[in-house]
DNA sequence: CATGGTCAAGTGGCA
DNA sequence: TGCCACTTGACCATG
């Protein structure tokens, strides 16, 4: 959604009127990242172990690079809203932060991108992956999942972006064993581990295993005990929902976000437009229906594996 | 230089 | 209790 117009306060009126959504997407740029210009390079640890810190410094400050190319790509697009990778950091249980940051070139490109973004109103946010998980029974895979949430939300505070949720860092559960209320019980006592920074910025999303959280188990067990945001991925509710309907799950979803402009994630599903045999949890590579938003503004995360390329394509329809 | 096997991570289903 | 599938993009050894 592209809007350049001199007159901010008929830009403003044709907001407030149409009640606007922005669309941002994940971690990826795939033109940019075909010009090698990628703010995801990883690294394997026998690379890590053999190379040490002086490699890994060279990828990082590589990868910073590239994210600040990304936002002002994503500025030239119209483009607010950014998901930056997990790969920005490799390694995040073999490195501190703390140690990152006596880098000058690390520590001056988190403050340029900070501030590139602020004086251009991005949204920038974290997602840890699968493997990350707060309610594990298993103390090392808890004490992992504090690092993991603590470092990139010391990456955002790096970057100078306000701490609240609008710069969030978003989790699964990711366990319902040894039962979804214990499971619940034991992301809360691993939430109550997480550096301040990292509690203001934690939301949780809904999940498709059928064993897994739904907004209402989300909202229930946990919501109701430490007051974090929900995302309400779409695709999730619809594979997985107890029998409540969407208006419903991204009502109750958004009216978690305390003043906060809620943010949620939205694919459409691979098996039902693009390959039949595919998995019905698979992403689609473009969005196919209109997104239903229930005249509600918020923002929306695609999650598509086309990326920036599937929003400038859903947006250019709207 | 292109390609495809391998890597990280943790859960959970199944022998 | 052990093993493998699951997921994903990028690494990196091989040809």
């Amino acid at each position: 959604m592209r809007i350049k117009n001199r007159n901010n306060v008929k830009v403003l009126f044709f907001y407030y009127i149409y009640n606007m959504n922005r669309f941002g997407y994940a971690c990826i740029n795939t033109e940019l990242t075909a010009k090698g210009i990628s703010s995801s390079r990883s690294m394997k640890l026998s690379t890590f172990l053999k190379n040490g810190r002086t490699h890994y410094d060279t990828t990082v400050i590589g990868n910073l690079g590239s994210l600040l190319q990304t936002l002002k790509w994503n500025e030239e697009h119209g483009i607010k809203v950014f998901r930056i990778s997990n790969d920005l950091f490799p390694h995040k249980n073999r490195v501190t932060l703390d140690e990152l940051l006596e880098v000058e070139p690390i520590r001056v490109l988190l403050s340029g991108i900070g501030e590139y973004a602020i004086s251009n109103g991005h949204r920038l946010s974290f997602h840890t992956d699968a493997y990350s998980v707060l309610a594990s029974q298993r103390e090392s895979v808890v004490a992992n999942a504090v690092n993991d949430i603590n470092f990139v939300s010391g990456v955002l505070d790096a970057m100078g972006l306000e701490c609240t949720p609008l710069h969030k860092v978003n989790v699964h559960i990711g366990t319902s064993k040894p039962s979804k209320p214990q499971a619940a019980e034991n992301f809360i006592n691993g939430y109550n581990l997480l550096s301040p920074s990292a509690k203001r910025r934690l939301t949780i999303e809904n999940d498709d295993k059928p064993s897994a959280f739904t907004v209402d188990d989300l909202y229930n067990l946990i919501h109701t005990h430490i007051r974090i945001p929900i995302v309400i991925d779409y695709h999730h509710h619809s594979i997985h929902n107890d029998g409540v309907d969407l208006e419903n799950a991204l009502s109750k979803a958004l009216s978690t976000w305390n003043g906060v402009r809620p943010i949620v994630h939205y694919s459409s599903s691979r098996k039902l437009y693009e390959d039949v045999k595919s998995p019905v949890t698979a992403h689609a590579d473009f969005i196919y229906e209109k997104i239903p938003t229930f005249g509600r503004d918020f923002d929306i995360m695609l999650e598509c594996k086309s990326k920036e390329q599937a929003l400038l394509k859903y947006v250019s329809c709207l």
